[in-house]
DNA sequence: ATTTTTTTTGTAACGGTTACAAATTTAGAA
DNA sequence: TTCTAAATTTGTAACCGTTACAAAAAAAAT
């Protein structure tokens, strides 16, 4: 019984095979990819699964709390197997989406009377790696 | 002379009637719109204005340092003519969109190497008013 | 006035996402 | 197993926000 099975039946999904495997590849690469990237990937094994599967498929393991989706910026959304609470950076220059981790109790000063719920923080600048290129 | 006269003039862009009336909409309207809301607003006052040209504008601006450009929700661009550093909360019922103040030094363990140059705080949750409501 | 450059406008194209109905798969009953 | 009903997947078409493009208009330079 895998791990990616356990997880959807815990929370009433049917796990079917296209189900499995794209939250099989999220838990496994967390390169935080887009819809495109997933369904590159995905296509060797299964040549026929389908975009429109593949974005029902997202939408239902975001809204079950199996996945996260990042609109870091306007054009790209990414997904994220990774459900706990962290931040995201992502460098200019190759486009690379890394993580970090927040501080257990981040001071944010929210409106009067504004019950937050979850709060996202994103950060811009260069990887180490494109750094070390320039 | 106008206020975003001089704004524009300073950064060596044209002053034309469109993007005064585009600038001086962001700076007078913090309300976080939409491309839709500001045509909808200005398109009273200047009939002939064309989408393409909001659009260019608005990229313009953004470029220019003279406004943000908020990726809050994949689906939906929203634009700040307060360029200075805040966060943002949205609320889940009615959609607004607020701003709050961030702490001056904010202790962000981003990832060994990475330089990083801005950061955007999105935070979800149930504004004063729908709280009220409830 | 004439020419040149810049900006705006309207239309068409583009691309990611979604709607939809048919085909397939799955689960359960007989 | 075989049949039936429900759920899921698939491919196509539609949708919609954004962008590309060329013509028109406006502004600046000569
Ligand atoms: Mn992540
Ligand atoms: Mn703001
Ligand atoms: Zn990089
Ligand atoms: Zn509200």
């Amino acid at each position: 019984m895998t791990e990616a099975k356990i997880l959807l039946e815990e929370r009433g999904i049917r796990p079917t095979q296209q189900r499995m495997a794209v939250l099989r590849y999220l838990r496994d690469n967390r390169n935080h990819p887009t819809v495109d990237t997933i369904y590159s990937s995905l296509h060797d094994r299964m040549p026929s699964l389908s975009r429109t599967t593949l974005y029902n498929t997202l939408r239902l393991l975001s809204s079950a709390g199996l996945a996260l989706s990042l609109t870091i910026e306007g054009d790209e959304i990414r997904f994220d197997g990774d459900t706990s609470d962290h931040g995201h950076c992502k460098c200019r220059r190759c486009g690379g989406v890394f993580d970090f981790p927040l501080p257990e109790t981040l001071p944010l000063d929210l409106p009067d009377g504004f019950l937050g719920e979850s709060v996202h923080i994103y950060a811009w600048g260069t990887c180490r790696r494109c750094a070390s290129l320039s």
